[in-house]
DNA sequence: GCAAAAGTGTTGAGGCTACACCCATGG
DNA sequence: CCATGGGTGTAGCCTCAACACTTTTGC
């Protein structure tokens, strides 16, 4: 067989929804290359395991969290695969693919350390999509990486129930609009948004229970429904009809 | 470094569209394993390439097109990235990544051999999604390579100007139907279609010429403008509001 | 009572579907 | 002249943005 050989690593792009801002899971490097950097969590692809599968034992470890990857069920959480990158000076060490994996979790406690002893915690994602304004790189072609995974949410929550994926089991329609909100950084009108939402058939399934405890009128609890796609779309002001984004 | 190793291939899903038929170009084998069988074409990553350079020189080797994956350009043709696959038992030879790429091009002359001689021609998607319906199966995975690049081609049309790749650099309102047409097997309206198209900004740009020839009125000629994206989208008829399509 | 959040009603603007209708050519 | 396809006008439907308004809680 012709071709030279690469090792395959799977990089999870981690990403939640905390005090109303969309923050991606990083860990310090303790080792070279790139000691002392901030990363995206990842690790190679060991021998009997398929793609989806390291990033799912990847994601375990990281949080304890189950990927979910059947989209007819109504788990928790979403893991699906972004894009490989494998430009040949990406890791000094040699020639690496690396296969982006995006996650979408629940706002989850702070991260101890990782298996591996190294520092990890939770990043807003903004400064970290304009590299050069000051806040230090990412190591490798992270950056990059997650910016692709930004972008594919920030798509995903225009067509489909993704959104969901953010919240915990049980939730309410104003937390399912704190995570638009947050991570297409607009404001939405809450009124109309209850509407939309609710009359999406097999979105949001009402529970028997509502939320007090919060100012003003108790809100009802949902849970996700089996919906996957929106029809029609959440439509987000777009500016202008020519964009660069190619998905 | 841990983490065995991988050959990594890169396949090409080009797509066309011939006689009203969404085809893709494929050869058949004449090497082990599945000496005999369709694939679609693909090759190995050389040591200095990225993969997009290997998805470039393959669909060159081809074809003779060029890919033009600056979208800024409005370069005949599309390319990019689809996904990766790399279950365990994929192929037979060891463990080998596979990188799809997506190619959109307009009609070309039946291709001859290629160079490895392999015979090579466009064939009708269609029943290449449905496997096991009496049509053999393409070699390796690539009924779902192929059923993953149709998908993201058919969910690409509705909100980006990608259809004009698959036109000649000059095309009529029609030519461009056609493609939506055959694309997603649906019929649109002509006149409501042409109304769409002309007033997206920067999508058409008419030329100075009009085709004749053809019965009925003759009809304008346009080449591609500066925008990708269409808002708002060309909306085909959804099935329902749930689908397990996951992109 | 008052502020705050949840949820409903209504109205006008704009896009879409469907189709009537005119235009320009080949035969 | 007529069939064929190119292209424009228009009426009704539907969705959405905007905002007035009611409901139900904490303080």
């Amino acid at each position: 067989m012709r071709g030279n050989l690469f090792a395959v690593a799977v990089d999870l792009v981690i990403l939640t929804v905390r005090r109303a801002e969309l923050c991606v899971l990083l860990g310090q490097r303790n080792v070279t290359p790139h000691a002392g950097s901030w990363a995206l969590p990842g690790g190679f692809v060991l021998p009997h395991e398929d793609l989806v599968d390291t990033a799912a034992r990847l994601l375990t470890e990281q949080t304890g969290a189950e990927g979910g990857t059947d989209p007819t069920t109504a788990d928790d959480g979403h893991l699906e695969q972004l894009a490989s990158y494998a430009a040949p000076d990406r890791d000094p060490r040699g020639r690496v693919l690396s296969v982006g994996y995006l996650a979408l979790l629940p706002d989850l406690p702070e991260p101890a350390a990782g298996p591996d002893a190294e520092r990890r915690a939770w990043h807003p994602v903004q400064p970290l999509l304009h590299p050069g304004s000051g806040d230090p790189a990412l190591a490798f072609d992270h950056n990059r990486i997650l910016a692709d995974g930004v972008d594919r949410a920030r798509a995903k929550l225009e067509y489909s129930t993704l959104a969901a994926s953010f919240c915990p089991p049980q939730f309410t329609v104003t937390d399912l609009r704190r995570v638009y909100e947050a991570v297409w950084r607009t404001e939405i009108d809450p009124r109309n948004f209850q509407r939309k939402v609710t009359s999406v058939d097999g979105f949001l399934l009402p529970t028997a229970t509502m939320v007090t405890g919060g100012r003003g009128r108790p809100a009802q609890l949902f849970r996700r429904g089996p919906a996957t796609t929106l029809h029609p779309p959440m439509l987000r002001e777009t500016s202008g009809s020519t964009r660069a984004a190619d998905r």
